[in-house]
DNA sequence: CACGAACTTGAGGGCATCCTCGATTTCGTA
DNA sequence: TACGAAATCGAGGATGCCCTCAAGTTCGTG
């Protein structure tokens, strides 16, 4: 019934998942721009097989990044589990840019998220989907303060990406520091700045 | 007696002028990473002729940034200058990433501050000289924080040059918005979370 | 004004990446 | 096993950027 699209021959199939590997490893080490030769020659293939698989670069990502966002599911989930509304938002936060900072390409592909192609975008805002719920929740027990709303994560996300990146390499726990200042900020009882 | 390196000809001295002014227009417009072939032609002048008067980008920069970069004095003196210490150091991240929401070149310069030439290097240290006693007056007053370090200021920068660059475009609002979050987490009274 | 030094020019070689396509190999089946 | 369809291969054209250098032009002084 739903056979979907042709069944691939053996030698076809095995490539493919030969590439799917090789890119989700390339990528995560050297972010979403990394080279499709590189990948080709990781999974031991030709540049022109990658691109009988997968005819854009996007179409692989389509491929991969879904998988690797759902760990944003379980986070989230985590998160609304947590009988206390603030530390459940605070952890989020947490898990999230802990993903980010193990996996380059998450860590971009958030960045992007709505210059990506529809389906990655959509895997990306999916994962953002629950956190409407873990603000609201966090913000209803009056632990977070009232004016940070979902767009405000957005740009948080930004902000982390480009500590991640820039620290990683050499002082891997500044992330943490950072995030931990700005989390101060968000206490309802922190809030001194005047937003609409 | 400092007479310097040898005087430049009329039309080589015109075309260095020209030079500047494009590259400062280009870089402020695209970022640090602009083709030069951009800047020679918005300079109307051959890449050739660039590469007479800048042998490499790195040069290029060094003949500009210092002078870009010689704002952030004035914003550091007038931080030391406010009476209310707290008043000082909020005003000069205000001051500071207006300076790089302004200016691309300046955003990407501060960010890479450690891996350019020495001369550009030294000028945004420069910048950051005067950082250190914004800092400590206000943690002195305080109302800053103890735990946070010039350090955690370059991670700052970090974040922000990232806000800056994704939403300049689009919601020129967002970075002072980011911004108010992370100084409220700043206030010595915020302080919740325990960083060594 | 005429001459040599200073300066400019832009075509072209080098490099990294993208992407294509005709020739070749491999697979699965009859 | 032998055949056609399916899949692979990789050289090579296209692009964009870097940087150089031999030939040509302009300047300023004697």
């Amino acid at each position: 019934m739903a056979a979907g699209p042709k069944p691939l021959r053996s030698d076809a199939a095995r490539n493919r998942d030969k590439l799917l590997v090789a890119a989700t490893q390339v990528f995560a080490e050297r972010g979403l721009d990394a080279p499709l030769d590189h990948i080709a020659r990781r999974a031991g293939v030709s540049i022109g097989t990658l691109y009988n698989h997968f005819p854009t670069r996007e179409a692989l990502l389509a491929a991969i990044l879904p998988q690797r966002l759902a760990a944003l599911d379980e986070i989230s989930a985590a998160a609304l589990a947590d009988p206390d509304p603030w530390n459940g938002f605070a952890g989020f936060l947490e898990g999230l840019f802990a993903l980010q900072a193990q996996d380059h390409s998450l860590n971009d592909a958030l960045v992007q998220s709505f210059s990506l192609s529809t389906d990655v975008s959509q895997a990306c805002h999916g994962g953002f989907q629950q956190a409407e719920r873990i603000i609201e929740r966090a913000q209803a027990s009056g632990r977070l303060r009232a004016d940070f709303g979902s767009q405000d994560l957005v740009t948080l996300v930004w902000a982390m990406s480009q500590v991640i990146r820039e620290s990683m390499e050499t002082a891997p726990e500044t992330w943490r520091r950072c995030l931990a200042f700005f989390v101060d900020g968000l206490r309802a009882e922190a809030a001194r700045t005047a937003l609409r």
